[in-house]
DNA sequence: GGCGGATTGATGACATGTCAACCAGATGGC
DNA sequence: GCCATCTGGTTGACATGTCATCAATCCGCC
């Protein structure tokens, strides 16, 4: 903390052309799926990983902790799913505590609609803008930069 | 969207690891600014862009701007703000609809207590895990996908 | 000069996310 | 078997962000 080392020019930049990228890219991705779609990118988070499951359920917090949500976050954001009839809660077997989300028709036919132009949009916007080398480089940096922070909270607490 | 072109794996692969990142390193970076320093990563970021700035304020549309910020939040936020004594508001003298943000001396002061751990922070988890090619990368491409994502925006609307 | 439409910023209602408290059921030591 | 403790999930209060609306002012044009 002391003698900070400041970020050079090409560090600086890269940082805010992240950030940038980051919030430019969210938003317009939020635009086109709630206008094609109707759903918001957490809810379309919740039922992709919901629909890539073998029983297109899962137990509330594993899917928290695939999605890296509070237990709260998830809880809240399922009630408001669930009332729009897009997953459905059940009680859990092997637990009495425990919660099963469970994909509907309806949320299964919702994922399966917004797919396709989700999955455009990603390419139009990010990866058809991308060279082989870059997407293989954003590929390497991005996973070493997520093992070096789990690691960290795994090896401090 | 008819016959949509799926990601492949090391497509998928990238995409997953910068969603990934993004989430965790916001969390992280988040959990170590407020701790810190006591600002939220917004805090963070109204302070240094204002105190970037020669004179210290800058109109409210101005700063929205920079910030990508919708003037609602950005009002919204800059009331907290000034609750806690980290900014004022003045009236602008060129435009009477206009409003002036300025950093107080208590900002001003926040900024610099928060900024170098907050560059270490930035530092520790991403840019010294990045080799100067991948820094390079990441910038080059980051401001090509900001440049296509804010000229598209520009020729269609 | 003055009218009509655009722009600036504030505001209130509402959606979403966080945090702390809580309950029910599981688990482990004795 | 029983108590203490832990865990999974829910809930309510609150912080934050979004959207639509509003009043004041500016600007272009007559």
């Amino acid at each position: 903390m002391e003698r900070p080392r400041w970020l050079d020019e090409r560090e600086q930049s890269a940082w805010r052309g992240y950030r940038r990228m980051r919030r430019l890219l969210d938003l317009e991705l939020a635009r086109e799926l709630m206008r094609d779609a109707g759903l918001s990118e957490p809810d379309y988070d919740v039922l992709s990983d919901l629909a890539e499951t073998p029983d297109q359920r899962l137990r509330l917090s594993e899917l928290a902790d695939r999605m890296l949500w509070s237990r709260s976050r998830l809880s809240h954001h399922l009630t408001r799913m669930q009332q729009r009839g897009l997953v459905t809660r059940e009680e859990c077997a092997a637990d009495g505590r425990g919660a099963v989300v469970a994909l509907t028709a309806e949320g299964r036919r919702a994922v399966e609609a917004a797919a396709p132009g989700h999955v455009a949009a990603v390419r139009r916007h990010l990866i058809d803008l991308l060279t082989p080398d870059e997407i293989a480089a954003l590929d390497a940096l991005t996973h070493r930069v997520v093992d070096h922070l789990t690691d960290e909270g795994r090896s401090l607490r």
